[in-house]
RNA sequence: CGCGGGGUAGAGCAGUUUGGUAGCUCGUCGGGCUCAUAACCCGGAGGUCGAGGGUUCAAGUCCCUCCCCCGCAA
């Protein structure tokens, strides 16, 4: 089959790789454009781009695939297009294009998450499972019949980075039964049901600040969910603290949430939360580097009893 | 040329303003104390101060060049 890719980021790489390792024709790689990023607003090429040039396959950037991309998509003549965190949003027009259909992958069990944060959003509110379903592509976000289903769990240990790099391998396998199905005839298309769906917003950067107020199991999820972006951080006097990991932990000291319970380097750093504490471990002051409270607690220190809002780093 | 912080012992930091003996906490090694210990006490090892050049009697510190790391903004 001729087959148009679209996606951008690296939850992308693996489906656009394993099409290409399925024998199928990629003729055509659609992605966002480049656009400065990181310190000193050098210019990057996402993901998928370096892999679709690196295969040699003719890469399209279009500002707006459904103002200035319809003519390119055309002219490839697809017999199915695949979009899998592309980014953008298709019309009916660029739908149209491909004799078959186009299938997407979506890093959720649908129709929950829908959006461009699903795994987030999935560990944010503490789901005990999770995974990855392919979809048909309509006009809407995430709104299209559905086709395979694949549930992958979210243990303790899971971050947003670490299940991104799994359910991005397991939508890659997904992917191609999809299309086996497909071609095959024997893939059936189910409704989504629109009594349980939700649709999560995308990921700001102040999602990751945390309210000690809340409880130390949901500040952790937090920690887990805005990692590795945007990263969960404590508002302090002089910047945000990042946090990077922690550990809820439960103790009957009641005091203030926020209240720095301990601060050195043999016992870490322990913060009050609304239910109990929360033992931040892996942290970043600003201009810092990211380091161990432990380690940070070594050569700075962090006056106990304090408010940790309020505390100078 | 987007703005800014930083590189000093294995780790985390101070020292740079005002050039003059390399310092702190932890770890590590040895010894002691102890029923015992990650606790405590005593002692030791461990640094071309990111790299190169320059100024100087003397440079971690001042000047120039380069490399690397990080925060913010995008």
């Amino acid at each position: 089959m001729r087959i148009v890719f679209m996606g951008t980021p690296e939850f992308s790489v693996p489906s656009l790789r394993a099409l290409i390792a399925s024998g199928h024709q990629v003729v055509g790689v659609f992605t966002q454009p480049d656009r400065p990023k990181g310190r000193g607003g050098k210019v990057r090429m996402s993901p998928v781009k370096e892999l679709a040039l690196q295969a040699g396959i003719p890469v399209f950037q279009p500002l707006k695939i459904r103002k200035d991309g319809l003519e390119d998509l055309a002219s490839l003549e697809p017999d199915l297009c695949v979009t899998a965190a592309f980014g953008q949003i298709l019309n009916q027009a660029i739908l149209d294009v491909p004799k078959i259909c186009t299938v997407n992958v979506h890093a959720s069990l649908l129709p929950r998450h829908r959006g461009s944060a699903p795994i987030n959003w999935a560990i944010l509110q503490d789901d005990k499972v999770t995974g990855v379903t392919t979809m048909m592509t309509d006009a809407g976000i995430d709104t299209g019949d559905m086709l395979l289903k694949r549930e992958v769990p979210i243990t303790d240990g899971e971050t947003a980075g670490s299940l991104t790099e799994t359910l991005s391998e397991v939508g890659a396998d997904l992917l191609i039964e999809t299309i086996q199905k497909l071609e095959a005839g024997t893939c059936e298309r189910t409704k989504q049901n629109e009594a349980d769906m939700s649709y999560d917003p995308m990921l700001k950067k102040d999602m990751g600040k945390l309210d000690f107020s809340q409880t130390s199991r949901a500040l952790f999820c937090r920690v887990r969910a805005m990692n590795p972006w945007p990263c969960a951080y404590v508002e302090c006097a002089n910047g945000n603290l990042k946090v990077w990991s922690a550990n809820p932990v439960s103790t009957a000291i009641k005091t203030l949430p926020g209240t720095v319970l301990s601060a050195n380097a043999k016992d870490g750093l322990l913060v009050a939360t609304g239910n109990g504490a929360i033992e931040l471990l892996e942290i970043q002051a600003p201009n810092a580097k990211r380091m161990t409270a432990k380690a940070f607690l070594l050569g700075r220190s962090i006056e106990t009893g304090i408010i940790l809002n309020e505390a100078t780093l």
